[in-house]
DNA sequence: AACTCCCTACCGAACGTTCGGTTGTGTTAT
DNA sequence: ATAACACAACCGAACGTTCGGTAGGGAGTT
């Protein structure tokens, strides 16, 4: 049993049940162990708690940050940054649901732990956006602000999206791209 | 000790700790009771969430749809109703986090009962977009993915926004109406 | 006024259950 | 032999819920 699979399965718990609606039994009976043995593993349900959040943030900041160095034009960046980030969405939905949803059961120091990273992977959408206003190609009076609107949107994704669905990731990613370039008016 | 001072503090205790993470002493602390008094009132924990839920969906339900109902161009509607809710969710943090992050942990019965008025608020959402493109004053190939992005946007605002930051939540829906109308590039 | 009766609101104590976590002992693979 | 891994059995604490009972105020009767 490797430690990346041990995080997997506790990370669809948390997603089902919520981190304080599940139990250590219920994450080992996923991986069928009894809950003694996840302690050989672990040493406490936050350190699963907390390296769900430490894997799932990394994931998404690695790909998006190398986007985001990238040298093109501002708003084929944000197509491109918002397409990985929605695809590594859908790739680990456990992983990025408890990252979005059970962030604030995670106790007081191991969360200032944590939240740098999170800091860091919101101003790289702000720079992003701020990039565009400077170069003049996007008009935005509060670039903070639309890239929290923009992670809104992308991160509700994850309560309705289902593989099965009629619409693929990436269809989804160009709806949001474009809704967020051109806007809903003609 | 009123039906509805309860219902206010059982949220704020459920927005900060989170369903299954508050104790129905949490609750009763808050109101200077005892957890056993809390029975006189309320049958269990899952009829005091389901009476959040309800009592949230029903202030953002009639407000909203009664601008739904308005006569007046698409483009003003989906103005006014972005404020609406907004400015809804601001006066309601407590109920209106409940409502969306809390949901899951409504057992399946009562969760049944209480879709349907879920349901019925985001097809209003979907059909001020969708009423727009028909009219010919937005475009847009899909409305309800449309509703559900503004919806993932100002959902998430509740995340970030204080009462005491530097944007009023008027501002903010000026923000994202202009957003999601006009779009990021210039 | 004095009395009984009832009702709402509340509480202390305890129930059975489940929780996260520990200990000690086996089993397996190197 | 040794280290890694898994297990059964167990612990104290906390959980949601129940129960018997108390305090106090209003209604109705005498």
């Amino acid at each position: 049993m490797t430690r990346d699979e041990l995080i997997e399965s506790a990370a669809q718990v948390f997603r089902q049940k919520g981190y304080h609606g599940a139990s250590m039994e219920d994450i080992a009976e996923v991986v069928n162990l009894r809950k003694a043995s996840l302690y050989h593993h672990f040493s406490s349900k936050q350190e699963i708690l907390l390296e769900i959040l430490d894997r799932a943030l990394q994931l998404l900041l690695e790909e998006t940050s190398a986007i985001a160095e990238q040298d093109i034009s501002a708003d084929e960046k944000l197509r491109l940054m918002i397409r990985k980030y929605l695809q590594i969405l859908a790739e680990n939905m456990d992983l990025a649901a408890v990252l979005l949803f059970e962030y604030r059961s995670l106790e007081r120091r191991r969360r200032a732990r944590h939240t740098p990273s999170r800091d860091k992977f919101e101003s790289l959408w702000r720079d992003a956006i701020a990039e565009g206003v400077k170069k003049g190609v996007f008009k935005c009076s509060d670039p903070a602000m639309a890239a929290r609107a923009l992670l809104g949107q992308m991160n509700w994704t994850i309560t309705w999206y289902s593989p099965a669905g009629a619409k693929s990731i990436s269809a989804i990613a160009d709806d949001y791209s474009n809704l967020l370039l051109h806007g809903l008016l003609k």
